[in-house]
DNA sequence: GCGGCCGGTGACCCGCCGGTAACATCCTCC
DNA sequence: GGAGGATGTTACCGGCGGGTCACCGGCCGC
């Protein structure tokens, strides 16, 4: 009853310039997931989006600034997802506990885009390596600020301290990931803010904080 | 008034074999360290090393093999220098205190080879991963050991608070190597080592230890 | 209904680099 | 003092993969 048309459904009907854009995102992110920086061919890239190498040049000017343009948004959300843990309470447990359960969302979020940040195989590259030393600078440093508020330690004392915390979090959420299924992710993150806080909490001198299970 | 043979000096005299070697590991691992692997081509490891290319071929049937040899070596370094810290003492303070430093040790070391296992740019390669991996559950297991020994945690609460405290470690080890200068080691590593105290120290329950300042 | 243009394609180029073949040199040992 | 086997060298190959060129086709506005 429709009509007959032949209209072979093309594999990919042509695409708006902005949805195409999206799309190869989508699908670069998943093969430079998958496979790292080297191994990914353009022509992979090209093919998981059902589409001609050519077109990935009208979007973007070469590899490495597609890969620049991934990671930045890696990037961001890792930083935003921890400052904001830092800044949406004042209760320095709380804070703990959610910048370290926001590393834990951050790795957890479907399609492993964790990867990027955290494994990148391109740090040799100048601009890739200042983009993840800043995101690590950036939670760090947010970390940092309330460890010199609330204790008496010099900001290089309070900064390593931070970047111990932030590497506690990372790496056990990671390992958690690795293990997925083993622990739930309440009793994870709990467990490991525990840690963390008890570490933490009434170092060198605190301005007046209770102690805490 | 020296014998004017011409003689011209080579700039490598010929060395045996095991000798050439173990150059070429050392020029090899400098190359690596500097670039990464995927940057680094043999021939500039053969020029470092004074030498040309079929010499690599004759002591190393590939890069990746060079590669994985020199990957071996450090992750053997790191593993035993963490063991050695926690079998040598049963004080569990001097374990952390230990174990910390034995990361802060393994960073420092001349030549940055820490680099190698901390900042792979071959992980996609399933040889290297399983070997960094190995190596990573080795500094795990040793501490999760303890953690279980003394305290009442499962063992996969146990694994996941080790893995954490490695992570501290070896991060808060490399913040401080990046920013070298400002705290000295022994500063350091005792900071970080009371960070890590305090907070596994009596964690669910301990078993008859004093806490620590 | 047709010209232009936007979105898309197949085929190609070429530089880099891991790996090798063929040849040279020197040292040893008899 | 010369045969033989280490040790090294020069010159080359081949393919992988990033990047480009010339071309196609259907839809849109006149």
């Amino acid at each position: 009853m429709q009509s007959s048309r032949p209209v072979p459904v093309r594999r990919t009907s042509r695409l708006p310039r902005g949805a195409r854009r999206l799309q190869l995102l989508q699908a670069a992110q998943e093969v430079f997931v998958a496979h790292g920086f080297h191994a990914a061919a353009m022509d992979d890239i090209a093919d998981r989006a059902g589409v001609s190498k050519p077109v990935l040049y009208q979007h973007f000017p070469g590899k490495r600034e597609l890969y620049l343009a991934l990671l930045e948004q890696q990037v961001t959300e890792l930083t935003d997802r921890v400052r904001e843990a830092m800044a949406g309470t004042q209760d320095n447990r709380d804070r703990v506990h959610g910048a370290v359960g926001a590393y834990f969302d951050f790795v957890d979020a479907e399609g492993g885009a964790y990867r990027l940040v955290f494994e990148s195989d391109l740090r040799n590259d100048d601009e890739v390596r200042a983009l993840v030393d800043r995101g690590n600078r950036a939670c760090v440093e947010a970390v940092a600020e309330v460890i010199a508020g609330d204790t008496g330690s010099s900001p290089e004392q309070a900064h390593l301290l931070a970047s111990g915390l932030t590497g506690l979090a990372e790496t056990s959420a990671r390992w958690w990931l690795a293990q997925k299924g083993t622990l739930p992710r309440e009793e994870a993150v709990s467990l490991m803010s525990s840690l963390a806080w008890r570490g933490i909490s009434r170092f060198p001198r605190v301005e007046g904080e209770p102690a805490t299970g």
